[in-house]
RNA sequence: GGCCCCAUAGUCUAGCGGUUAGGACGCUGGGUUCUCAUCCCAGAAACCCGGGUUCGAUUCCCGGUGGGGUCACCA
């Protein structure tokens, strides 16, 4: 039976190098047994749903070439693919399992439960839920619900051990102790990832169940519901995490994680999808440059690493650069006029640079800061003045990044919005606009004048924005004197 | 902290009981070149520690250490 495989991701953001790094083993070993690779989205969190990300992730993976034989755009037999569209389906499951006693309704409120983390906490004991509401009398329980208090739908977790048998690590074993008792049905009758999971897994006919690390410790969880759903359950596959040069989880505090980003800098999709490869994949001999196809014949498992590996972009420069070179010229020009000068980018840098020029010729000068990576603060340095010290002004800047990020507005990173936030976030934080803007045009831009600041920022781009900010912060915190003035 | 995963140069990896421990990025030196980049040559750089098993452990087992993940009505 050919293999039916599934990248799920949940449109909560910019679309991550990490969904593309799963997506990639997942497409690679479909496309080797003749399989299907899935696209599901998982929207089942009303509070962090991101507008347009779900475009955004489909556009991405589009342009890393990774296709997808079924998904919410291109239809199939197992749809719909989101969540959001499968309510009935996860509620038409729930009830035979809670009938059966293999879940139970709770009526815990947020506050007992906050309560008892807390105890918990300080008495250094197993955090979780206690089963408070395990043996509520169901009639009792029927009468509330009816009632109609609030209430969320948990897995009855039995005694016993819980093993799972992974294709890469093999059988890991959990005490049932271990397993807190999932919620599975939150309180707005949405399912969560748990449930919906394994549900849809299942009716989608999943037969390879292949993600990040990350989800490994809650793997039980879903045995545990493919046994009380009399379900065969898929081959387990747990990939190592992408990391920062730190060894932590690839963040975007310290590393640009959006795909978005590494299409903006100009990396080919090709060598993007191989760099990615190499980081848990190897060929078996010495090559290290291969094509997507050339990956797929040779996929095997054996041939798959399980330590996360550092995401190195020194290095995903490096073939990138090789790349390039070995582009013919009309090509490499073809890709230019595309993605770097494309008619829209031109349109929008002309209207931001059109009365500030002086000859046809200085267009390109001027806007030169909106291409490109991390820009040179030397000479821009001693011509900043703001009535803060730099270490303040190290401060604010990396306050100002992790907020914006938290900031559904501020995300936006539209002109209007970046404005509404900026102002507030001044406001907030005692800052005169003018020092703060003036920090935000010279990071963002490594110059002390440009165009109206958050038109500006808008074009840079929110994840050039950031590498440039993030780098800016280093120089400042390296400056010997504090300039003030 | 509990549970779980992982462990070869700075980084990504090959290795699957006996190897001068291989490749790539980065780094250093040299050559080609008007400069730079490319290209070519050379070099420094690794088996986390301690016990076993074995004639022999980087490789198998156990323990420790280190790193990571996870402990939500987020995925």
């Amino acid at each position: 039976m050919p293999p039916r495989v599934r990248i799920a991701p949940s449109p909560t953001g910019d679309p991550h190098v990490g969904t593309a790094y799963i997506a990639l083993f997942n497409y690679a070993f479909a496309r080797r047994h003749g399989g299907k690779f899935v696209l599901r989205i998982e929207d089942t969190d009303q509070q962090r749903y991101t507008e347009g990300s779900e475009h955004a992730i489909l556009e991405s993976l589009r342009w890393l070439g990774l296709s997808w034989d079924e998904g919410p755009d291109v239809g199939g037999e197992h749809g719909p693919y989101r969540q959001s569209e499968r309510l009935e389906l996860y509620r038409e499951h729930v009830a035979p399992l809670v009938a059966s006693g293999k879940a139970y309704r709770c009526f815990c409120t947020r506050e007992r439960l906050d309560a008892l983390r807390k105890e918990q906490m300080a008495a250094k004991a197993r955090l979780g839920y206690d089963g408070h509401c395990r043996s509520l009398d169901p009639q009792q329980a029927e009468a509330r619900v009816q009632a109609g208090e609030a209430y969320v739908v948990r897995l009855h977790v039995p005694e016993g051990k819980t093993v799972v048998t992974d294709r890469l690590r093999g059988d890991v074993e959990f005490a049932n102790e271990q397993i807190d008792d999932q919620v599975l049905v939150k309180s707005d009758g949405f399912p969560t990832y748990h449930l919906a999971n394994v549900v849809d897994d299942h009716c989608m006919g999943i037969t390879h169940v292949i993600r990040g690390e990350e989800w490994l410790s809650s793997t039980p969880k879903h045995v545990l519901l493919y046994e009380a759903f009399g379900w065969e359950q898929p081959q387990w596959i747990h990939l190592g995490l992408l990391r920062n040069a730190d060894k932590s989880k690839l963040s975007k505090r310290k590393n640009p994680v959006s795909i978005i980003h590494y299409r903006s800098l100009g990396y080919l999709p090709a060598t993007f999808l191989n760099f990615l490869a190499t980081l848990g994949f190897s060929m078996g001999d010495d090559r290290e440059r291969f094509s997507l196809q050339e990956m797929i014949d040779a996929f095997e498992w054996s041939k798959v690493s399980v330590g996360g590996p550092v995401f190195d972009p020194v290095k995903l420069d490096a073939f990138n650069a090789d790349d390039i070179r070995a582009l013919p010229l009309p090509e490499l020009q073809a890709q230019i006029a595309e993605h770097v000068l494309g008619s829209d980018r031109i349109a929008a840098l002309l209207a931001l640079s059109h009365e500030r020029i002086e000859r046809l010729d200085d267009f390109i000068p001027y806007v030169s800061f909106f291409f490109g990576g991390v820009v040179d603060y030397s000479t821009v340095l001693p011509k900043l003045k703001i009535k803060r010290t730099l270490a303040e002004a190290a401060k604010i800047l990396a306050t100002f990044v992790d907020e914006i990020e938290r900031d559904p507005q501020g995300r936006a990173f539209t002109p209007q919005s970046l404005e509404a936030f900026s102002r507030a976030f001044c406001e907030r934080h005692e800052w005169k606009a003018r020092d703060l803007f003036t920090l935000l045009r010279v990071g963002a831009a490594g110059r002390t004048a440009a165009p109206p600041l958050f038109d500006t920022l808008a074009l840079v781009g929110k994840d050039r924005f950031r590498m440039r900010i993030r780098d800016f912060i280093g120089v400042l915190k390296t400056q010997p004197k504090p300039a003030k003035g």
